[in-house]
DNA sequence: TGGTTTCCATACCGATCGGTATATAGATTA
DNA sequence: TAATCTATATACCGATCGGTATGGAAACCA
């Protein structure tokens, strides 16, 4: 059985194709699964749905990813590396502001913008998958604190350049920080307008501390 | 067939009671299903797992609840109830202020205390039940504009009071306030610990606008 | 070309899904 | 006690679940 990581060998060149050449793009249909299981939840998507939408057949489907779980990691990874690249950016901005407009930002244009399914794969993952394989629960949130962690750091970077005030924690702020992006894609979800969500990130800008 | 609402005549007398009773406590039963669905969602609970919880069989279930969406909607009245209680004196309080406190440590004691599931219905109702009827959702939906109006009524009379500033309206801070309570939940049910969830009300509580 | 290798289409697997028909057990009314 | 009404227990329903066995079809190497 060949699964997607076997298509580069160890030296990173393509691996000698032999037999017939698979005849559908991983890349593609591993979008289309990413964007069902956005929209239904890890439970709510069925395999016949999922083989609907990646145009191809469930033995195509589990020669190619392994099964369903597997799958669902797989599209996870593509949602953090595709959806999750404002990420990176934001840590980069010169001061603890910045950072916190960056975020906020790019979660907004992500729920505003563009024909993705509304809400947040991480919140969809840690709320709405508690009955399979801890293995999942345990990488999301290992994930989670892996991103918290970079963040905490950069806002003690802010704090020792002085531009946090003394009274906050840099953990605080982290969580809440993470609080407000999580609420904003829970209210995405549920039908929020985007004129609502704008007057959230504004405001929690607006209440943000320092100059 | 008898269902729950049968039991009042309407007068709120009891019902002439014809034939062999029931024999289990509707509001036991009701609580260990909601109890399930809190930790499954409701695609997640199956019928076995509900009834064996509940402590009844199949046949009995049906005839009580009508069918597995008439039984979450139940059991989603019975969380508002029991477990919302503290929004209704949340909405008492003198101060908008007052007003975050209250609802930020009622969310609060509601995760850490009691044996009860973590995270918020209404946020697993909603991110995690796409696939079906509308009419829950709709539902849901509903009942979160009902409660947000309450607030943003209450905020509006904080104006009118000089309770709070100018430059924050009474729509944004209670999507705001909305939005850090639905980040509580989804940390609470990731697995955020005691210490960090207080950190994140006080840091909010810290940052609220006036004095 | 032949031989090999792999992909794909169909059809199927047992298990479980939500939901129900039937028959018996139990309580009330008369 | 007899008649009546309803709850419960068992067994079952068709549909769908995730996952596979099998038999061509198609592309590669020689």
């Amino acid at each position: 059985m060949e699964t997607i990581d076997d298509q580069l060998d160890i030296a990173g060149t393509p691996a000698a194709a032999r037999g017939r050449p698979r005849q559908f793009c991983v890349e593609t249909a591993l979008t289309a699964a990413l964007r069902v299981f956005w929209t239904r939840g890890y439970e709510g998507a069925s395999m016949a749905e999922l083989t609907e939408a990646m145009g191809i057949t469930k033995p195509s489907l589990y020669a190619c990813f392994g099964n369903k779980e597997a799958l669902f990691c797989k599209a996870l990874d593509l949602y953090e590396r595709d959806k999750l690249a404002y990420v990176h950016t934001a840590l980069e901005a010169p001061t603890a502001r910045g950072v916190a407009e960056r975020f906020l930002h790019g979660a907004l244009t992500m729920q505003i913008g563009g024909d993705d399914p509304r809400g947040c794969m991480g919140v969809i993952s840690a709320v709405a998958c508690t009955n399979f394989a801890d293995s999942i629960r345990e990488e999301v949130m290992a994930r989670r604190a892996s991103s918290d962690r970079a963040i905490v750091a950069r806002f003690e970077r802010a704090k020792a350049e002085g531009d946090l005030p003394d009274h906050v924690t840099a953990e605080a702020l982290t969580s809440y920080l993470c609080a407000v992006m999580q609420g904003l894609s829970v209210q995405a979800s549920t039908g929020a307008s985007p004129e609502e969500l704008e007057q959230l990130v504004q405001t929690t800008l607006m209440l943000w501390p320092g100059r």
